[in-house]
DNA sequence: GCTTGTGAAGCACTTCACAGCA
DNA sequence: TGCTGTGAAGTGCTTCACAAGC
């Protein structure tokens, strides 16, 4: 069993975008990189990178830097990602679709195993390779998929108890782009995708800089590109 | 000209969830409700809750509550939603297809009013009444549609492209859903989305109570609903 | 009596600055 | 010399607990 290194949860939110970039400078040819460096490609800053890295273990050279590929490596380890996770997608309306049909969770060790719906004009329908079933027969879908996660795409009244189907079947871990607070029992994670809240929090910033620009100090924005995290 | 309230991210990424939670409750047909009551809806802790909203001024009566509806007033008044924003759409992918038929936009108080994108065999296409036009088109668009938001949904190598387009033709809030960081000059505000990200953190949660289960202390695991945010 | 608004305390994360090591 | 790893300091957010007020 291995250790547990009890990592901050702000580190953790972080540490996917490490492995985007680790995975990109791989690709340049690139066998080390040093904390300046891979803080660049993913967005923060290098003494960040560090401390968070520094919660993994030892895995860099002082003088030279960090071994990429021991590096993705490890992350990868500690989030998870050795072994491929299976992933029911409840709901294949507009947004259901473009999920089912995204590549990047495949390509990032995920692998959507089944598509539910309780509209019973969309069971039967054919999409990526995938046929969409009644999400009545969720029981025996996680079971013969052996569904880890469970991401709700329905509409926010169907949410809740689409989130209580798959508790009952036993998944622990929730990505929910239902615009509603799921409430679920302990041991459960969910993390809430809106996008709407995203644009709004844009407006709020793009409302701001239009009364500066009308304020006498004149224009005193600043940049931000936040990641998405906890 | 407005005060400008100077309100703290972490409540600004809050109050678009309380907006919602509060169109919710005025549905219902209440006219007041108290911190608690709202917190529960909005799936926060009373306390930050108050705090939040105290950071707007005092909009509560003790002993009662919050006016609904003066409340939902003052929150899209701070988030400049007053104003119908719109909005442009760079990439008709996948993913670009289903964010431009999503309802969720249109209701809270955002408008599509461009599609574009790089690829000439998409071009002309029509999507939910919108036809699709190409991105080197942006400069005349920007300027008719009086856009305000750019939204970013192309595969990763094409985004710091249309990035610098969308800069240059005066945009200064983007929401990318590419995985990658774009470089933009200070005075621009990037939220990024990253669909992958999120499932790779439940990997992590997931991973973690797997291990604890084999532990001598059992499960000893917790419930986190964590909302996007800064 | 019930609920808001808020100083103060507590907590978590970020940043600094440099010792330690290749 | 150059870069990592890390104690210590700084910052911002959360939670507490209660006074203020309807």
């Amino acid at each position: 069993m291995p250790a547990l290194p009890e990592l901050p949860e702000a580190t953790v939110a972080r540490l996917p975008e490490y492995l985007r970039a680790l995975h990109a400078i791989a690709e340049t040819g690139h066998e080390t990189v040093s904390s300046e460096g891979l803080a660049n490609a993913a967005g923060v800053n290098s003494a960040k990178l560090r401390k968070d890295l520094s919660h993994l273990g030892s895995y860099g050279t002082r003088g030279v830097g960090y071994d990429v590929a021991l590096l993705i490596e490890q992350i990868e380890s500690v989030l998870g990602l050795t072994q491929c996770r299976s992933v029911a997608l409840v709901g294949v309306g507009n947004l259901g679709h473009a999920l089912a049909g995204y590549d990047g969770f495949a390509s990032r060790g995920f692998r959507i195993a089944a598509l539910l719906d309780a509209d019973p004009s969309r069971v039967g329908e054919e999409i990526n390779g995938l046929v969409v079933r009644h999400v009545d027969e969720l029981p025996r879908v996680a079971v013969e998929e052996s569904i880890s996660i469970g991401v709700i795409a329905t509409p926010a009244p169907a949410a809740q108890a689409v989130a209580d189907q798959l508790v009952a079947v036993g998944v622990t871990s929730i990505l929910n782009f239902a615009p509603c607070v799921l409430s679920v029992p302990e041991g459960v994670d969910v993390r809430k995708v809106d996008l709407a809240i995203e644009l709004q929090i844009l407006s709020f910033h793009e409302h701001r800089k239009a009364s500066l620009t009308a304020l006498p100090g004149g224009l005193a924005a600043t940049d931000t590109q936040e990641a998405i995290g906890t």
